[in-house]
DNA sequence: ACTAATGATCTAATGAACTAGGACATAGGT
DNA sequence: ACCTATGTCCTAGTTCATTAGATCATTAGT
């Protein structure tokens, strides 16, 4: 069960969702695969300083989503979801996407249609 | 100073930002031209049956923005700025494509890369 | 100068989101 | 049967956005 999650408190994100973000990003890169037990909801309250409720929220909004699976007396596990990978991949790209767009919209001259094209030869050539 | 704005309680949008809207919307259309006086705050607050405040601070925001320029004891008016068509076109642009992305960005099973593509290129041919 | 109309400011009420504290319910081993 | 560890639920406090009420400051016409 390795867990080297960390909060970052004046991101201004809510800690609920910042846990959400770095167990999918587990689940995406095969750091945390189906099956995998995660830390229990106080152990990681503890190691993040932070509320067993806030643990819970996370596991419960990631369990409602198929992400997760939660058995009362047990322990969290992760689901055996086999779309997870492209699924978390593209939720990161498209938050990216709108920062940049909301970020330089309205710096940049260009027309919406040649702006898009612009952003979307980058991401073709560098899909990072 | 044709008014003819509406609000929509339950839509969940803030009355100042839905105000704020029906402004770059009508500025946008030329419903509403360089110099033209906006209904007083007071005016408009009587007509949607909302508070003073809430106008007030919709024409702020508008300000800083550089559309609308108040004059206090005088009235509100919109300014002489000339690329705002632009901007409000890119920004409703920008908005209906980050929700189409929101709303289908899941469903389709294509890479981003590919979902981008046939945005620019839909975009590009009907840039409605 | 005065007065009426206008936007600006200050304060408060409401609700939602977030986090936390404490108590409850369930699973699994002894 | 018990006991411990687990997730769940109920409640409360804090912060923030939104809206409103009341008052102040400024403009423009008389």
């Amino acid at each position: 069960m390795p867990t080297s999650f960390r909060l970052d408190p004046p991101s201004g994100v809510p800690f609920y969702r910042q846990i959400i973000d770095q167990i999918l990003a587990a689940v995406a890169t095969d750091a945390l695969t189906a099956g995998d037990q995660l830390p229990t909801v106080r152990a990681l309250a503890v190691e993040l300083q932070v509320n067993l409720n806030t643990v819970a929220k996370a596991y419960k909004e990631l369990e409602i989503r198929g992400v997760l699976n939660t058995r009362q007396g047990s322990g969290t596990y992760v689901s055996s979801v086999r779309v997870e990978r492209d699924e978390v991949e593209r939720r990161r790209q498209v938050i990216q996407l709108v920062d940049e767009f909301l970020a330089r919209a309205a710096g940049s001259g260009l027309p919406l249609a040649e702006f898009l094209q612009e952003f979307s030869a980058r991401m073709k050539e560098d899909p990072k």
